[in-house]
DNA sequence: CTTCAGTATCTTGATATCAAGATAATTCAT
DNA sequence: ATGAATTATCTTGATATCAAGATACTGAAG
């Protein structure tokens, strides 16, 4: 009997006409997703990031050298508008963690390129980030893990394919 | 292959020296979580509703007679801080969805009572809720719902805990 | 009684986000 | 070539959120 189930007893007595399980599933994901976040806010913390910049650090890092995309990508990978990006960018750009550089290929964009600092800053940060991740999952063994892992993989993809 | 897939495979040819299974288990969860509260969004608007307001009008609901809390127990039931919580009870108050009443037993408090409109307005709008929720879940067999339900209980259980 | 620590709620100031519109450069159809 | 449609990014204005502090009441200890 944990939070959600107290939830769902309330709404089957109040409204046994509806078929709440659905709602049990989807409860769990979301207040799962928002204690895990706030468990790794923690970690982003330790290097002066918050979830906002270290997912576009982090983008620009795993992409590879030379470590640049232009904000349209950043904003595919992140799901975020445009003006969060632009925010996003702004702010990072005055930390020194990376530059604007004028894309060489289309005069109306930019490329958004990681700085020395910046490469510094998100390598040492996803290193302790999937360190705390590590410990998130240590309850679950490995095959409920791989359980899990695959029934939200297919759930994501009907989610997202609409 | 999907969009978690990527980020993964990025991540282990840029750091092969990095765990990364659990980021794709997190990154699941929490891109799901996004994607579903957009969806059901849409549902919310439908009613004039938004994820806060639905969220108080909901917990309200459930309840039971006389559809009446208190503001620390709505902020509890919904993981949001005084002020967040003042902000929401303002906009519902406006709207005239609920009314403050004086907590007759600690005059430092109030008791956040549905009115006859909010009432209406959330038992239509919980109905089409649900109804938006069982099509989200619809490509899930009911032994994937199960299964899948089960091991988001336990892991909830654990990041909890702490 | 009076005082004071504790509690419930609200206020304030800062930030992140989004939607919609503005700006500027590109590409395509003629 | 040239104008129109498209695209990439930024700007603006509104909103929701949080953290920290203010306010007002309670309840217990003296």
């Amino acid at each position: 009997m944990d939070h959600v189930d107290r939830i769902l007893a309330q709404w089957r007595r109040e409204r046994p006409d509806l078929e709440v399980a659905p709602m049990g599933l989807i409860g769990r994901i979301k207040r799962l997703a928002l204690c895990l976040s706030r468990e790794m806010e923690k970690t982003w913390a330790r290097y002066g990031l918050n979830a906002a910049s270290f997912d576009v650090l982090a983008t620009l890092r795993r992409s590879g050298p030379p470590f640049r995309l232009s904000p349209g990508d950043l904003m595919a990978s992140t799901m975020v508008t445009s003006g969060t990006m632009t925010n996003r960018i702004d702010q990072l750009e005055k930390a020194g963690l990376v530059e604007r550089i004028r894309n060489p290929d289309d005069g109306r964009g930019f490329l958004i390129s990681l700085t020395g600092r910046g490469f510094e800053v998100i390598d040492a940060a996803v290193a302790a980030h999937v360190e705390t991740q590590g410990r998130l999952v240590a309850g679950l063994s490995m095959d409920e893990r791989r359980a899990l892992d695959g029934l939200l993989k297919r759930f994501l993809k009907d989610v997202e394919a609409g």
